[in-house]
DNA sequence: TAGGTATTTTTTGCATACAAAACTTATTTG
DNA sequence: CAAATAAGTTTTGTATGCAAAAAATACCTA
């Protein structure tokens, strides 16, 4: 029989900050790292080199190595055998995957909020709305992003499970790395907050169902939107090649 | 314009072994402390000493800890700043939620694989399936465990996204480290085998709705069997402390 | 000159060394 | 004797050093 399979008497004491700043290097760096993974001032595909990237970062080589290690684990570098690491560059395929994936963890998060969501958070969620409804109006880009994240993440968060979560930000980190831009043609950007609109309403009348199937909707677009822009760059590159 | 998003000749080749053994140390070390982990050689809440892992392992301390990074990026252990790394000893709550995600995870699984299918991999789970019904009727828990896992593994393949596949596979592992015993009882085990009964059925009927239903009740039991260990455990605990 | 080969340089991967923090224990003190 | 303190030990975290692999360059040859 396994008793040491609860710690009754927890041997070491959890997780709590001590010190003003407690965190280790290897962690803030990979920290670092991610941001620049997700705001691309690494590319895709691009390699990190560790002599130079631990002179920016101002750490030796070893916290650098141990942070790498982490992001190949979250998938957001690749590694490759005695040729360090590259940015990941997600195929079409890796795409359409992930965001299947993505869409499965929304859906889920939906469905659970609309069971465990408090008034108060729904009031917040809606008070969000408002503002994306405004920055919409005004066509605010940077805005309307940061709104839209904030309620997908406030969703995420009145469905309460920590699991959930991490994998939600997880899977979510891959596909920022992909900047697209969702919201290019006025098209798509209506039918998003039409979408928008819909989860409101279905958490409001705590409707799991519903919010699992606009949520599933929802993502769906989002993610043909990204693969007809994948197509488009490719386009691109293709006829800057040849000038 | 984004054009270093889509690798148009990959600069570095894709990924593919070269030599026999190209598996670097850090990789090999973290896949089988994975395997300790998942086997309870190292019980949960156990502090991982560097010292006497790498004399164990037989390697420096440098792709060890390379390599508790990619455990702790995947769940498996919980760093502590300054005080190294224990295997993640999971609360009640952090079960029920890893079960609820699993369980969203397989339900996913279930409705691609209802969606993708082939005939041949069909007939693989039929065949399974049957050699599960075997094992069952000897009541072989060992081979029943065995092919239970290849069946759920079946259908993560046959749903064809490899992101889901390595989600499952890393939710996974941190159950397993559980090492709970979901057949106890014969209620519970026969109630199994009925669940499986009816993934046969739904993915012949290629059934994704269906796939979903019996796929989340059947991890939701599983979720319930663990839980009642838990606490079955605690009291096991408990009187053993005072005795 | 194109292609291939040898040599140099760079880069990665692992081991070791050292400093700082945490844990252990011995000792002191009220 | 208990609690607190201090010294010693262990352990973690980071930096550095060295060998092997890969990449880049120079060189040679057909």
């Amino acid at each position: 029989m396994s008793f040491e399979m609860i710690a009754l008497t927890p041997p070491i004491t959890p997780v709590s900050s001590r010190t003003p700043t407690p965190t280790a290097l290897h962690d803030q760096v990979a920290h670092q790292l991610r941001q620049m993974l997700v705001e691309n001032k690494i590319v895709p595909g691009a390699k990190l080199n560790e002599r130079t990237l631990s002179e920016e970062l101002k750490v030796s080589r070893t916290p650098l190595r141990e942070a790498i290690k982490m992001l190949a684990a979250e998938g957001l570098v690749e590694l490759l055998p005695n040729r360090g690491a590259i940015a990941v560059a997600l195929s079409q395929t890796d795409v359409v995957n992930t965001f299947e994936v993505m869409a499965g963890l929304e859906a889920q998060s939906g469905e659970l909020a609309a069971q465990r969501i408090t008034e108060s958070e729904l009031t917040e969620i809606r008070a969000l709305h408002f503002e994306m409804l405004a920055a919409y109006t005004r066509r605010d880009l940077p805005t309307y992003y940061r709104l839209n994240a904030a309620i997908h993440s406030a969703i995420n968060a009145a469905a309460k499970n920590a699991v959930l979560t991490t994998t939600y930000k997880q899977m979510n980190a891959r596909l920022q790395a992909l900047r697209f831009n969702s919201n290019r043609n006025e098209e798509n950007w209506k039918s998003a907050m039409n979408d928008h609109a819909q989860m409101i309403d279905a958490l409001e009348a705590r409707d799991p169902a519903a919010m699992r199937r606009v949520l599933i909707s929802h993502l769906n677009n989002k993610c043909d939107v990204v693969v007809a822009q994948l197509h488009a760059n490719i386009q691109t590159i293709y006829s800057n090649a040849k000038t």
